[in-house]
DNA sequence: AACTATTTATAAGA
DNA sequence: TTCTTATAAATAGTT
């Protein structure tokens, strides 16, 4: 139609083909509206020029998201209305969940009981008196478990206590045997930094003492407990 | 275009509207591809016949959904992405206050102490005797508020037993003086529905005595208490 | 943007 | 539905 036929491809011309664009898009648009019109369907025209630029068309009784929507339900590529629907309900549902709990939580606190039954304050009553036992139970089991820690801790204390004793005795006798100068005695102290005398070792506790863990149990104990305070 | 020209309204003729849709649906289609092909640009056209079928065209090089999607994009319609994310956070927001409160709830009875420290246990014991204190006293004040209505329900039947007593008190002082005889009496026991003898009042529980509840106060106490067990 | 020669679409009829 | 055909509409190329 026109002065002339033209082959249906790609018009090379950009000036022609953007005139053409103008001119053919008026022509579709205008036969979409009255298609619509005269034979009461529904239409949605949706148009990308070859530069971007969008031009749409829908018939006047909806609006295009109406119509995609309606595409999209119908072709049952329509995921997002179906999962909104169950998505809403199971959110229904865990708000439905939460304030049940809650509500039982309100029990468990005392903080509302008006809704119990005699009944219902009894078994109450009952469970929260086994909680506590439990919660007894429990502590007894954790106070058990730290003194046998505190009491693995001493036994290992107290072999270091020998073991640096038997050090400090050794190297005692070898100052007597080798009738040792001053200066060895500097190093030693340097090294362990002992701050009492040796012959009260016997009867005092060991403070400032410094010592690399070299007994692995040591370093395994404090992992196990790390605050060691009853509470 | 045609034999005659007509105007542009919906076509009253079903066949005739049905051809015409034809007709036009197939010539707006070739139109739409040849403007795709013609000046490169992308397109998608959905149509909704009057009785719901759907036609679509859409350029060869993107499917319908993509242009649904690029048109949606464009216009700023895209809110489902959008929504999307925001109410999958909340969700998982509202999962994680559930199982926040659920782990409490587990604390509560005493299911899952594990993660609880010596102090934690501490003060649970202490919050579950609190609850169970106030849910003795609930209990309690449950019961007192049963013996108040058990109290005034008494009283109210005491009333009324006074009030049967001397309204046969009366009969019978009326049935002395006059001489009643057997006919009157009769009528009376059919009156009442008198089943024991009126000398036996003084001793025996009122029974078989049908009267309107003249006292409000009786309607009221019933209504209060709608089961009167302890539980 | 107009114009217009031609092509194309299609209304009515078969 | 499909074909035919007279005629209306669209539009390619031109101005």
């Amino acid at each position: 139609m026109g002065r002339g036929k033209i082959e249906i491809k790609r018009i090379e011309n950009s000036t022609n083909r953007q005139v053409t664009f103008s001119k053919r898009r008026a022509g579709l648009l205008k036969k979409a509206h009255e298609l619509g019109i005269l034979c009461d369907a529904q239409l949605g025209l949706i148009i990308f020029s070859s530069n971007g630029k969008l031009f749409e068309y829908c018939t006047h009784t909806s609006s295009m998201r109406q119509i995609i929507d309606k595409y999209l339900q119908v072709t049952g590529t329509r995921i997002p209305e179906y999962n909104h629907q169950q998505v809403y309900s199971e959110i229904a549902k865990m708000k439905n969940d939460y304030d049940k709990l809650q509500a039982s939580m309100r029990q468990y606190t005392g903080e509302d009981l008006t809704s119990l039954s005699m009944s219902d304050l009894h078994e109450l009553e009952q469970q929260l008196e086994a909680s506590a036992t439990k919660v007894r139970t429990r502590k007894e089991e954790l106070l058990l478990q730290q003194l046998e820690n505190l009491r693995r801790k001493e036994r290992i204390l107290e072999e270091q206590n020998n073991h640096l004793r038997h050090l400090i005795q050794e190297n005692q006798a070898a100052m007597e045997n080798k009738m040792a100068d001053q200066t060895m005695l500097d190093q030693f102290g340097g090294f362990y930094q002992v701050e009492q005398p040796a012959n009260m070792l016997q009867l005092s506790p060991l403070r400032g003492f410094r010592l690399q863990p070299t007994q692995p149990n040591l370093q395994e104990v404090t992992l196990q407990c790390p605050g060691l305070q009853l509470w």
